[in-house]
DNA sequence: CTCAGTGCAAACTATTTGCAAAGTC
DNA sequence: GACTTTGCAAATAGTTTGCACTGAG
């Protein structure tokens, strides 16, 4: 992680008189430094391992102080429980999201945002964000299936 | 509600040996008729408010029944809950939810449509569906909170 | 008459909260 | 030292489940 990304959030801290916290400052490292949609289980579970122990009430209210300073993005994909990820390098993007290994990709395509923007226009709507999410099954995973697919048809000639 | 939409619904019982119970019937019909964003909650008030009484469970359970048979879709505008609407007839669609008045409009733009079925060929993914919620501030709510300006402008012109 | 469906209450999962003890500035 | 923050355990919200009773076909 850059030295000057985590110095603006010890200073978003200090400017809303936050302490910075040995749990903040492990949550907020462990989010920023990978690029996973975390869940809050994820963490504590990653944090158990090695012998840190935060409390998850703890957690989820780091993670609330996160996404309030827009270092972290809470995101739903339909699970029933929201994940984390750390969005103040690249910003905002969509996903795709794999069905079959769980996989969740990033991307961001103008041309989707452009007509997003021009379909609110049309309809007076003042847009403020969005979500997209195409749920499917990834390159890696239709791969797989195919070869898997392959094996099968080879053993059915044999049989 | 078109007879036949009714008459699909207890098509579908019929061939997975399900019953058409009375509390199966009006689930199905109040939500049918509507083009509402149903909560589990907003069910079971109605339904009490005209004397029927259909337990919690049962209302899950059967939601869960017309989300299977493809009547009824579940949705998440990451509320924390789930919200239930038709779709039967209208197919896919897309939504604009309004953070002020908590309208939830439907709108299916092929542009969209298109430019997502080509950005997951590029990518070799698999689209299976996806989900499009745009949030904002609808045209009424825009135009209310014009006109409470202007009020706001006047009165402070006549102070 | 039989098996599926219902209602109830208890269970479960994710998240939030009150409070005493601990830690930061 | 003052006042935040933490951890714990209890509370809450949405949803699911086990089970005895009911009812549709």
């Amino acid at each position: 992680m850059k030295e000057e990304v985590l110095e603006s959030f010890k200073e978003a801290l200090r400017r809303e008189n936050l302490k910075l916290t040995p749990q903040r400052k492990s949550i907020f490292t462990r989010i920023a430094d990978s690029h996973e949609h975390w869940e809050v289980e994820d963490l504590i579970y990653e944090f158990r391992n090695e012998n840190e122990r935060i409390s998850r009430a703890t957690v989820y209210r780091t993670l609330d102080i996160l996404v309030d300073y827009g270092f972290v993005r809470k995101v739903d994909f339909g699970e029933g429980r929201f994940r984390y990820e750390y969005i103040a390098e690249q910003g905002h993007h969509d996903h795709l999201i794999c069905e079959q290994c769980g996989e969740i990709m990033e991307f961001l395509d103008e041309d989707l945002e452009r007509r997003q923007r021009e379909l609110c226009r049309e309809r007076g709507f003042q847009p403020t964000k969005h979500v997209l999410q195409i749920y499917g099954i990834c390159q890696k995973c239709r791969e797989e299936e195919k070869d898997a697919d392959t094996v099968q048809e080879t053993a059915e000639r044999h049989a």
